[in-house]
DNA sequence: AATGAATGAGCGTTCATTCAT
DNA sequence: CATGAATGAACGCTCATTCAT
C-alpha cells in the first residue's frame, strides 16, 4: 500500500474518531487501530496529535469554503443562494459531519493555544456567512438583524440538522434538511392562518 | 457539617468544573478542592466520576422540566408560552450554561454507556417539547412539521444563543436571546417586503 | 509506613539506579520497583525525573561540603588537611559512590538545561578545592601549578579510587584509598633511589 | 561505492555521534544520516546498535594498544616511556576523546551484557599498563605499589585531563596535559622545600 | 465517616529494528 | 543488496480509584 494511502487512512480514522469521541477521548492507539496501521506510523505523517487534529479541521474548512465560493452567485438572491449552497454542502454531508461535530465540541485541550484552533475555524465560516448576510440586509432581502448572530445560528442550525440529530433518530434526508433550514431561516413556524 | 451538605458541596463543585472545563478535563482532585472536601469523600457519595456526572446532568434536566411545567399554561397559545418559558429559563441561564455546555461536549468520553447518558437527557427534553409542538400543530398554531425535528432545533437554538455564542463574542442579553429565538422560530428572516 | 520513609525509599532507589545505570537508562518504573512503591508515588514527592535527579545530586554535594568544612582547619597544613578530609569522606564512601558515578557520567540529557546541573555541582566542588589549593601554593606548601587543574584531578582521583575501581576488582579499603591519594598528590611514583 | 567503504562510513559516523552525544542519545537515524546511507544499510553490517558500539570501542582500544606498542622501548626507563607514549597518544587526542567519553559514560545502557563490554575494554588497557608498571617496580624505577591500582589511575588521569576537563574550561594544551600527568605520576605536588 | 497518600492502567511520544520494494 | 516506511515495545507522566488511618 502506498504512503499516500496510509496517510489518508490515518486521516480518515482520526477524523472518524475525533468526530465520534472528541479530541481528548481519541487515543492515538485507537486511531492506529482504526486506520489499521502501527501507532508509530501516525508519527511519520504528523508530528503530534494536535497537528493531526489541526490538519483535519483545516481540510474540512477549506472544503467548505471552496464549495460555498463555487456555488454562490452574486446575481441570485439570498434565499436562492442559501438553497443552492445547502444543496452543494449536503452532497458532502458525511465528510462534514466530522467538522460539524468538532465545531460543536466545547473542547478543553490542555493548551490554550490549541483551544483557539476550533474557534478560529468557526470564525472563518461565520465571518464568511456574515458578509453575505450583511449584503442581504442592505438589499432588503432579509430583516434588519445582527449579521453575526444570524450567521452563527445558520451554522448551528445546519450542524443540528446534519449531524446532531442523528443521535436521536435516523438521519434526515437531504431534502428534509433543506426544507427545515429554509423553514427556520426564511418563514418561521407561525401558521399563516 | 452534615453529610447532605457535603454531598451538595460536591455536586456544586463538580457542576461548576464540568461546565467550565468539560468532563475529561475535570479532575477529581479539582472537584475535591473546589468542594473543600477530601478526594475520598466524593467516593462515599458517588461510585465514580461517571455517576457524578450523570447525577448532575439529571439534576439539570429535572430543573429545566420543573421550570417549564410551572410556566406553561394550556390556555395560552404556543408562541406566548414559548415567550414565557424562555423568560423563565433565561432567569437561570447561568446554571443552564452548565447543562448546555455538557450537552455540547458530545461523547467526550470513551465508554458507550456514558455516551448514552447525554442522549437520554436530551431525549427527555426533546420529548417534552415534542408534546407541546404536537398540540400546537393540531391547534393550527404552527405549520405542519415533524414535531421531533422542530423540538430538537428549538433546543439547539437555545443552546447556540445562550452558551455557544459566547465563544465568539460577549454573551447576548436576555432580551436579545428571546428576540432571536422568536425571529427564527416564529417569523423567519425573510423581509416582509 | 510513613510518607517520609517512602520518600527516602524513593531517593535511595533512584540514587542506586542513577549510580548504576546513569540518568537516561534509569526508568521511573525501575525506580518504583526498587523502591517497592507504585510509579505514581514517585510523582507525589518529585515533579519529574529531572527534579528527582537534581535533589539527589544536591543532597550529595551538600553533604560533601558539610563534611569538608567541618574537617578542614586553617592551622593545619595542606597534606594534613587532605589526609583528614579523606578520612572523613571515606566514612561515607558508599553514599558518595553515587555522586561520584553521577559526576563522571558524561550524560546527555535531552535538555541542555539539565545538562548543566551536573557541571554546576562539579564546579562547586572544584571551586571549593581550588580555594584551598591556591592558599597552599601561596604558602609554598605545594608546587606552583594551576589550582583548577589540580582541584579537578583531585576530584577525579578520588572518584576513580572510590567508585570506578570497583568495576575492575573488589573495592579498595579505606586505608588503601588514602594511601594512594597521597601517593599521587603528595610524593609521586618515582622511586627516591 | 563498495560495501567496505559503506561499512567504514557507518563506523566513522557512529564513532562521531557516540563521542558527541553518548550511546543512548545517538539514534540510528542520526548515524545513517551522517554516514549518508540508508538506515537499513547499517543492519547489513551490524546486527544491532550494541554491536556497532562494541566494534567502535574495540577499534579504539586496538589503536591505543598499537600506538603504545610502537612507542614503548624496553631500553628506556619508565618515565621516559610514559613521556613518549603520552606524546604519541596525544597526537590522536581527538580520536581518543571518543573512547574516553565512552569509557566515562559508564553503564548508560540497561543490559548487563552491554555493561561488560566497556569493562572488558578497560581491562585490556589496564592489563597492558599493569605489565609495564610491574616491570618498573621490579627495576626499582617506581615505588612499590599495587600495579593494577596505579595502572587504573593512570588511565583515569589521562581521561580526566584529556576529555573531562573540557566541560569545565577550554581544553588543555598537549604540553600541559603531559606536564600534569608527569606531575602527579612522577613527582607529586609537595613542594620540595 | 472522612481522608489523602498510594496506586497502576493508560496516555502521547520515541526509536531500534524489520522487511517489502 | 540497499533502502526507508512501518512497527510496537518502552518511555515519562497523569489521574480515577482505593484503602489504611
Amino acid at each position: 500500500m502506498s504512503a499516500v494511502d496510509r496517510r489518508k487512512q490515518v486521516l480518515e480514522a482520526a477524523a472518524k474518531s475525533f468526530a465520534l469521541f472528541g479530541y481528548k477521548a481519541t487515543t492515538m492507539d485507537q486511531v492506529a487501530k482504526i486506520a489499521n496501521v502501527g501507532k508509530g506510523t501516525i508519527y511519520t505523517f504528523f508530528t503530534n496529535k494536535e497537528e493531526l487534529f489541526d490538519e483535519i479541521l483545516h481540510g474540512a474548512i477549506l472544503e467548505l469554503k471552496r464549495i460555498a465560493e463555487r456555488t454562490i452567485r452574486e446575481d441570485r438572491d439570498f434565499f436562492d443562494n442559501l438553497y443552492c449552497v445547502l444543496d452543494a454542502l449536503l452532497e458532502f454531508r458525511d465528510e462534514h459531519a466530522l467538522f460539524i461535530k468538532l465545531s460543536q465540541e466545547q473542547r478543553e485541550f490542555g493548551t490554550p493555544k490549541a483551544n483557539d484552533s476550533l474557534t478560529k475555524v468557526e470564525n472563518v465560516i461565520v465571518g464568511y456567512l456574515q458578509g453575505i448576510v450583511e449584503n442581504s440586509i442592505r438589499n432588503g432581502e432579509i430583516k434588519p438583524c445582527d449579521p453575526q448572530v444570524v450567521s452563527f445560528v445558520m451554522l448551528r442550525l445546519y450542524a443540528a440538522l446534519t449531524a446532531d440529530f442523528n443521535n436521536l433518530r435516523e438521519p434526515l434526508q437531504k431534502e428534509q434538511i433543506k426544507e427545515y433550514m429554509l423553514l427556520f431561516l426564511a418563514e418561521g413556524l407561525r401558521s399563516p392562518g
